[in-house]
DNA sequence: TGTACTACTGACAAATAAGTTACTTTTGCA
DNA sequence: TGCAAAAGTAACTTATTTGTCAGTAGTACA
């Protein structure tokens, strides 16, 4: 079968989808834009995103580390510090986010405060 | 404020996330993808995506549609004919989608069959 | 002994998104 | 008379995501 004469395929099978589903979600694209200046705390970056809970945050995180986005160090003291930051898949996506960004900008009417 | 003191912002103000809720969904960039190659009626592209029941269709499609993504044609006629095309909007998502498409492939191991 | 610090996790509820099945509309044709 | 065609819609059910609230662990400090 030739490439040009493939059906678009199921949902499980287009990249695109699957990219989506690793970078989309409510907070993940906030969350990667605000490592992107360098590494964070657990509670750094909850503090900085208005509006998200730390159970969501923490199953995020959770999520974008299995998918290979960004890397968690812990160091093991008391408090306990952890750090995240973007691993070298996570910083290839900066390029596609910014031109999604500007994009969005351009083409979506935000919503009026 | 300076723009590089900002707070990340809440998800509703992540223009990013918005692009996301406008491409996103599991059939979008399916369909998107699929009327890069011209106008298509409903049920052509119906039946060229696999898995994908009548009723999400005409729901993305209508959502596609109000966000300007795509324009839906009617010709008067009996039986109904319909056709959907890409707006100059859609089309400007073409070359972020190839690049999202792009990363993907290089980036996520597929599902196996 | 009691509280603070930090990074979580678990049980559960609420909100969204996706999927199923049956039904509608209008005109031509057998 | 009654079915076929095409493009949907209505009323639900199910699945997936988000969000809430309380609780845990280990050490320092008052």
């Amino acid at each position: 079968m030739k490439e040009n004469e493939k059906k678009y395929g199921a949902a499980e099978e287009c990249p695109i989808t699957l990219a989506i589903q690793v970078i989309g979600g409510k907070w993940k694209p906030i969350i990667i834009w605000g490592l992107i200046s360098g590494p964070k705390r657990f509670g750094e970056i909850h503090r900085n995103i208005a509006g998200m809970s730390l159970k969501v945050l923490s199953r995020q995180l959770k999520d974008l580390e299995s998918d290979g986005i960004i890397i968690r160090t812990s160091y093991g003291e008391v408090p306990p510090r952890v750090e995240y930051s973007l691993s070298g898949k996570g910083k290839s996506l900066i390029l596609i986010m910014e031109s999604l960004s500007t994009w969005s900008k351009e083409n979506i009417k935000q919503a009026t405060a």
